[in-house]
DNA sequence: CGGACTAACGCAACGACTTGCATCTGCGTC
DNA sequence: GACGCAGATGCAAGTCGTTGCGTTAGTCCG
């Protein structure tokens, strides 16, 4: 009883969005299985926006069956990333954080001295010029999704140098 | 028995460095401790250059003592974050990474095709010409020894896209 | 529809780190 | 040299994530 990959005419919850809809074919196209246990989570990415950690999808899976197994979550994690449908970087304290990608791009700035913290779109001015200047020496292409920044914002800049 | 923070008169390890004999003092100035446990985590340091994860670091502490405990490890590898002896960024797999800050500051850059790895020394052409280029956009200074890159490099964007 | 091939699951143990707390000890002080 | 405060330690429990392995069950095929 769920919204995707089933045929059931009853959805409580919101209509997946194209992106998901195609998730258990494309599964299958690759000779993998969709499964209750991948429904869930899917189910669960396709009303999550935004970042969420993993432990977090962990804990909304287990709301939706209380049997549910982490390490069946990280493994089917990493296969949706294979599949393209969500990525992965992690955060300031090194936890991995898990994108949805029908959403922008983005990487995440934060501010050790304020602790401010901001996302940064793909078409963020900054971060072109910054991702453009250095392909431009370097011949890299930088990740923009896995790309974390911790540095100094300019507010605290021109606040004492000291603690 | 040890090189550091002690007057003894037989070295069997190799003279730390400058940066390391002012250490206890400077913990001591604030009010801080300098302990055996301690003692044997900043040789371990002294002898290291390059970057550690945390686990090799209690590893080798508990070669010198076998009764190194790690929370004491971690618990002082933070207090001389604070001191500025060291830093310590994230690699690729969110692992902890530190470095000896007597070393140049840099960043790391991973190529998440071919797996190569390389150091980004703080004054690479492409790291001053990105974090410039940034900076000048945004007003954000980023800190480059907490800086991970993710992408492609040069040789594998010339190979073909599949996996 | 039934059978087989193998992906995925569940479970348990492990690795890296963190945290709370009682005890101990470095170190400035008297 | 003894005293005492507070910082450190040791230990145990806990969190996040990973891995190996035997078993279950999706999928494809006849």
């Amino acid at each position: 009883m769920g919204s995707i990959g089933s045929t059931a005419t009853h959805t409580h919850a919101p209509a997946p969005s194209g992106a998901w809809a195609g998730v258990p074919d494309r599964l299958r196209a690759r000779g993998l299985r969709w499964t209750p246990q991948r429904r869930i989570l899917v189910d669960v990415l396709s009303r999550t926006d935004g970042h969420v950690t993993g432990a977090e999808l962990v804990d909304r899976c287990r709301d939706m069956d209380p049997g549910t197994i982490p390490s069946t979550v990280y493994r089917t994690l990493g296969v949706l990333e294979d599949l393209g449908v969500l990525s992965h970087s992690h955060g300031a304290d090194g936890r991995e954080e898990f994108h949805v990608l029908p959403l922008a791009e983005h990487g995440h700035l934060y501010c050790r001295r304020c602790g401010a913290q901001s996302e940064l779109a793909a078409d963020d001015q900054a971060v072109v010029a910054a991702v453009t200047a250095f392909d431009a020496v370097r011949g890299f292409e930088i990740d923009i999704s896995h790309l974390t920044l911790i540095g100094r914002c300019a507010a605290c800049r021109v606040a004492p140098a000291g603690a």
